[in-house]
DNA sequence: ATTAATTCTATAAAATTAGTAGAGTTTAAT
DNA sequence: ATTAAACTCTACTAATTTTATAGAATTAAT
């Protein structure tokens, strides 16, 4: 399951992306047009300008607004940004690769082979659905 | 990601799958060869027990077994079972359909469609992952 | 200067996870 | 009957993670 900030992340993207291009949106808008505690939300975009996913603009009449495209922000980024491996274990994992803490011999597990046939079919799945996506339905 | 439950209660089915079809596995035997704590193990097995995946005989010479077959068995059973839903978010939900906190309008929701997607296409994945195949493999 | 916004750090409450403890029950063998 | 060896059940605890909240600092437009 997807944690309340990566959900929160993703509504806020969807918020910005169907507004228009030069509008620069607050993060009290946003909160309140997506039903999300603004100081929570408030870290969450921090997160997504550190991740390069939105820009903003400080001071008076600041806020903010879409880096990327709609098209290039996928499922699978904000999964890994906000709630880490796509994978079901860390050996498993692409980009969070790590040893379970219980693992004897990594080459012999039976289970880790099946986990990475998972991870490769959700991770495609994932990557099929973009911000736009979203929008367009 | 799997629970530490999930992940031990694979390895314990892949060692029952492992054995003979009549023998009898104990709780202790399980938790040596598949490198789980044998107490955590034992609230385990009884959770596959009340799920009907394994069977147990009580007393001297007792312990577990498989109930269903292996080829049964799927890595989405194990999920629902010990970590819930399938699906990233409640609304999305086949077994744990539950609606969102913050949601206004479902109906209209934009991500919960790509959510039912995602679901659909990671439990096609899930249900294809069995015991029997992975230890096949 | 003032106002309105983002940015940053720290804190806290609640929930979940991972694991432990110990008593109780069942069965087989003696 | 008694004992030994196993499963069964309930409760508890420690650690971690999640979900926020608080408040001061910074930035920029008027």
């Amino acid at each position: 399951m997807l944690s309340h900030k990566a959900k929160y992340a993703l509504k806020a993207l969807l918020y910005l992306a169907q507004q228009e291009e030069t509008h620069v949106s607050r993060t009290i808008e946003i909160a309140e047009a997506a039903s999300i505690p603004k100081k929570f939300l408030e870290q969450i975009l921090l997160d997504l300008k550190r991740g390069h996913f939105v820009g903003s603009k400080q001071g008076k009449f600041g806020g903010y607004y879409l880096l990327k495209s709609k098209n290039d922000i996928t499922l699978a980024d904000i999964h890994r940004l906000f709630d880490g491996a796509i994978a079901l274990l860390p050996c498993a994992s692409l980009n969070f690769y790590e040893r379970c803490s219980d693992c004897v011999n990594e080459s012999e597990c039976l289970l880790r082979h099946g986990l990475i046939t998972i991870r490769e079919e959700t991770l495609k799945a994932m990557e099929g659905i973009t911000i736009a996506s979203l929008v367009k339905k």
